[in-house]
RNA sequence: GCACGAGUGGCAGAGCAGCUAUGCAAUGGACUGCAGAUCCAUGGACCCGGGUGCAAAUCCCGGCUCGUGCUCCA
């Protein structure tokens, strides 16, 4: 079955056809580490994680590049306040950045390249482009020179460059450079005093902000490659820039065969912004949320769309959450993870969770569809036979919740927690055995209050008791 | 202002012209002393106004609302 990928620059979605068969190149924006990473950096790293997971599984071998802007200025200027090195705050960040990855199950990209590691790379490419004539060198640095190839403007926002001339009118004096034209953009900084500097043909300086994609793309995947991602926000100027860049220094076109863009998050129904004041890093999430509940709320709308982030949304994920790793875990330790194919119902949920996200990756459909297994098997484990069939769910539970979206604890954390539970139980048992029977003999003289007394006790411990037809159950909260 | 996208039941979201989406929640019932869990059942939607179709949530036109971008941003 074809995998079909909404693309940006086309505005449809069109089946993934790569260049080179069976392999995708794909290399997605990472972050600019001036600050711990927010949820936003989250839902980006995780919408390309499972992209880049349900393409493995599709049998594509991908590459998968995600970059560090490690330096800018925003990065200096945290620097030049603390008066550090700009790579201590880069590297902090970048370390924070890794930490809140590896807590909310992303796969490590194949590489991670930095723009202080490719500094010669992007020299290189300047050059080109001043050599093809796309690009000028003024006083305070090195421009692109949009009117070089203006039929390439737009192709992402369709916006054109008569829009953008009238509507951007005093723009050119405040940024006091030395453009040509306002929309020309910068390859190459003069290094300010203060500030860190590489040599270069034109003089001590550093790379703008855009040109280090293009270079880490080109080094990494080469002059073509299949998928180009990012936050919707990057659209313009900077995946519009790339464009420019990539295509004008390498002579031909597209570079990027598909462009793929992940939605923001709002808050609330808000814009999550520091001046909101409803802005949330991810540590600051996690003191709150359980990594994977996270996760589980940022996957519940299809990655185009925006994600509302609120209360209601992470309690909902919650309960899903913990009900789907409950019955993942009980089955898993009393039956063990088999295989699913001979099932007719886990097929035809395999089936449908497969279409939706081969349907540009819609986890939501495949959401539903991990609830709607975990209730069958959450049934199966109620009736308490069938331990084929409960064993065949765990299997499908594991392929679909815990490889392709990645929302499983490991095999290992689940036992463990089963049998910390076990464990726990067996040390209350005698204890609640005792308080059972009292409470059991109170209902049999209809001392309600008692028996009611008995179970807020044993609630109290965290074990929740359960009347059945056959006498009362309990189990650890 | 301009560009792009979106507006579906309480919520999240499918649907790409005719057939119950689904999950959660809600309601009713079964079971319960009550609660919980479970099982069964049920209701409920397509932003507004036009148009084209035998038939429109689905196509076309016009509005309205929201989001994002146009400046650093995942």
């Amino acid at each position: 079955m074809a995998v079909r990928v909404f693309d940006t620059r086309s505005r449809t979605k069109r089946k993934l056809e790569t260049i080179e068969d069976g392999k995708v190149g794909l290399y997605a924006c990472g972050i600019t580490p001036y600050s711990p990473s927010h949820i936003g950096h989250a839902r980006q790293a995780i919408s390309f994680d499972i992209i880049v997971r349900w393409l493995r599984k599709s049998g594509f071998d991908v590459s998968y590049i995600t970059n560090f802007t490690d330096v800018d200025d925003k990065i200096i200027a945290v620097a030049n306040e603390e008066g550090v090195d700009f790579l201590e705050v880069a590297n902090r960040n970048i370390s924070d950045y890794f930490e809140s990855m590896d807590a909310l199950n992303v796969i490590r990209a194949d590489a991670y390249p930095r723009v202080t590691e490719t500094i010669p790379e992007i020299i290189e490419m300047v050059e080109t482009l001043i050599e093809k004539g796309h690009a000028y060198l003024a006083e305070d640095g090195v421009y692109f020179e949009i009117d070089t190839s203006p039929e390439k403007y737009g192709q992402l926002t369709g916006q054109t460059l008569e829009m953008v001339r009238s509507g951007a009118g005093g723009r050119v004096d405040k940024t006091g450079s030395g453009k040509r034209d306002h929309r020309d953009f910068a390859l190459w900084k003069m290094a300010k005093p203060g500030e860190p500097f590489w040599e270069s043909p034109w003089g001590e300086g550093r790379p703008g902000w855009h040109i280090e994609c293009s270079a880490m793309s080109l080094k990494h995947l080469g002059e073509r490659f299949d998928i180009h991602g990012g936050g919707s926000d990057l659209l313009f100027p900077h995946h519009e820039a790339e464009i420019f860049q990539s295509e004008c220094c390498l002579g031909h076109d597209p570079v990027v065969q598909y462009w793929i863009h992940n939605g923001m998050i709002n808050i609330d129904g808000e814009k999550m912004s520091k001046s909101l004041g409803n802005f949330w890093t991810i540590s600051e999430a996690l003191e709150n949320v359980d990594p994977l509940v996270l996760r589980y709320t940022l996957i519940n709308a299809p990655y185009r769309q925006p994600v509302d982030f609120n209360q209601v949304m992470i309690d909902d994920s919650e309960s899903h959450h913990n009900r789907l790793v409950t019955c993942y875990g009980e089955g898993l330790s009393k039956h063990g993870s088999g295989e699913w194919s001979n099932f007719p119902d886990l097929v035809e949920a395999a089936k449908r969770l497969e279409e939706g996200m081969n349907d540009d990756f819609n986890t939501r459909i495949a959401l539903v569809e991990v609830q709607v297994v975990s209730k069958w098997l959450r049934g199966l484990l109620n009736s308490g036979s069938r331990s084929n069939e409960i064993s065949g769910a765990v299997g499908w539970i594991s392929e679909f919740a815990g490889d392709v979206l990645g929302l499983l604890p490991t095999k290992e954390k689940a036992l463990a927690r089963m049998e910390s539970h076990e464990s726990v139980k067996d040390e209350v048992a005698p204890k609640v055995g005792n308080l059972l029977a009292e409470r059991e003999s109170a209902r049999k003289s209809k001392d309600w209050g008692r028996a009611d007394e008995i179970r807020d006790e044993l609630a109290g411990m965290g074990v929740i008791v359960e009347d059945g037809p056959n006498g009362a159950t309990w189990r650890i909260e």
